[in-house]
DNA sequence: TTGTAGGCGTTATCAC
DNA sequence: GTGATAACGCCTACAA
């Protein structure tokens, strides 16, 4: 672990020089171009790297920032590993160390956001489930001077930065689809009002007119999209010999119980009906019937969400942020292919 | 974000008492308890949080490790977001960050690595797909000194310790548990050798004979498990007319694989084969049959990881350790349920 | 029982 | 062009 000191030991020259050649701040004037390259050497020689803590206890920062999700409801959305990938490749390029945590309740989020406010990290991002007395809690923090970069789907305050994908943009573009294959009665699994509003917008793109009959409203256990939903919804179009073409669910997880429900009903996907689902999770293109989804762009979404901490923690100016949803088409809204085994195929054009 | 220097300065004492006492490094003697309270009255009430890098300044530590995972063919595992919940959950106890970062290949780890290597981390944590090329690199940041830990099933070196889980106990687990449920012509979906040690292991217990038929190896591409060789693997053997009741795949996606080619030969799961995989991925209880699946521990081993490496940067002794997986029994080999619906229920044990 | 002084590695300011 | 000095916040001998 060699420092700017023995470097200069090394050149017999000092220690603030070695420092503002290291770091091109020559001011007006600037170093004797040989000793300048003679110093860069002795640093690579030597396997030179800047003291992080050193530096950032100068510069009165962190250098490192908290990363708070709540990973409850969405296990196996893949959404947790995308939104990393993002904040890890953010923060590598700008040498911020992460502050990683999971928290599960409202309680357990205070108590860590407590222990490391200040004295350990820069600033917040916050995603995963959006729990009902959150917002009051990040207002107060905000309040308080800490800057906060929340990732979910839409701000959830004026004051709160946010980098998102809006649910009704979420549905529209599965609903987009659907129309353009043709499909006229879709049912629509629904655990989310204002992702309901997408569905309302693909219909009247469309001319069409909302039936009730084929909106089916839970929103399941812990406000969370589930399995079930999925079941139930198809059971009860079935059993109410409501017709149907497709199922445009919100999450993929709700899709696959509209699949898995239509598939012992005896329906064909794609051929019967059609279905897509939301989040693209690593499972869509595992699935009996791989599975059209929509991507929520997490990955991106979390390298944006360190850029504008950035900015919000120099104090520049910052403000929300919206990513376009992409659809990414499989088999289920697609003709049959003549061999399951390369079901697997994909047509995903971003991640 | 106050300081030791506000607390003195607001008691008119010095700062290296309200550091000793906030500390408990009292030395032999001790404050006296009428001046040491006031000081911890004091700090509570003004908020003081330690600056941790100036801590680690002083220290000569980094208070910080880097967490390299190659994510690589465990999409939708979530085995990932398993060992990460372990980490950051360590992590948080011991008030230390986290570098995180996902790499693709050995140049990019190497060049991660070198980035890091001192000045920003007191250590490294490495897990994912196990590269071949990966043993050299850690071998050489392991001769200048740098603390490293892996999370592999099994140990890549003597001088690294590891937090695995033995591949042939995996599969074993499996393996017993089929045979107590009176199957006897297990067809076994292989992508890794080690793991079929523990097909062989568990015959061998149950005083059953190989049956060659009854084994598909295929690596699979770039070494990872794929949905297509339990595809194969079980079309290869209804093909062939050869009789089983069983499926003990690999990993989870091999046995979606054999789950989906089973149900299009209209087979029945699990009153006519049973079939267990293993990662316990999120997805096992979203299949159409909710699949039995053995537990890797991720959760568990990257907390361990975190104390290893600890030691590791404390110069302690430390060794490898393994942790026992564990089997989550579920439909897919269970009696059929009557409620299609509450297939989704779990006897999942840990994580 | 409490205080003083020095240093961890870096950088900004100012002097030479 | 280059160097001395001070300061970021914390900790720890050592002194009083």
């Amino acid at each position: 672990m060699p420092s700017l000191q023995q470097i200069a030991d090394e050149l017999s020259v000092s220690v603030s020089l070695v420092s503002k050649v290291l770091n091109n701040r020559l001011g007006t004037t600037g170093a004797r171009p040989e000793l300048a390259a003679r110093i860069h050497d002795t640093a690579q020689r030597l396997g030179y790297r800047k003291n992080l803590n050193a530096a950032a206890l100068k510069a009165g920062r962190q250098q490192a920032i908290a990363v708070l999700i709540h990973r409850h409801g969405s296990q196996g959305s893949g959404l947790v590993e995308a939104l990393l990938a993002g904040i890890s490749h953010a923060t590598r390029q700008r040498h911020q160390r992460q502050i990683l945590s999971f928290y599960d309740g409202i309680a357990e989020f205070a108590e860590i956001v407590h222990e490391y406010h200040t004295g350990m990290i820069d600033g917040l991002i916050v995603s995963g489930v959006r729990h009902p007395n959150l917002m009051d809690e990040l207002l107060g923090l905000h309040s308080r001077g800490l800057p906060i970069v929340t990732v979910f789907n839409r701000p959830i305050s004026d004051v709160l930065p946010n980098v998102g994908t809006p649910d009704d943009q979420i549905i529209l573009a599965a609903m987009r689809h659907l129309i353009a294959l043709g499909r006229r009665r879709i049912l629509h699994v629904s655990s989310l009002k204002d992702r309901e509003v997408g569905y309302d917008l693909g219909l009247k793109e469309a001319g069409l007119e909302r039936d009730e009959d084929l909106v089916f409203y839970d929103r399941g256990d812990d406000n969370t999209f589930v399995l079930e939903n999925g079941v139930r919804a198809v059971r009860r179009a079935l059993a109410n010999n409501v017709a149907f073409d497709a199922v445009c669910a919100q999450s993929d997880t709700q899709a696959l119980g509209a699949m898995h429900e239509l598939i012992r009903a005896g329906k064909r996907i794609p051929e019967d009906i059609v279905v897509t689902g939301v989040d693209d999770s690593p499972f869509a293109r595992l699935a009996f019937v791989p599975l059209t989804s929509v991507d929520q762009r997490y990955e991106d979404r979390g390298q944006q969400a360190v850029e504008l901490l950035d900015r919000l923690v120099r104090q520049q100016p910052t403000q929300s942020i919206d990513f376009e949803p992409v659809l990414n088409v499989r088999q289920s809204t697609e003709p049959a292919n003549a061999d399951p085994e390369s079901t697997v195929n994909d047509q995903r054009t971003t991640n």
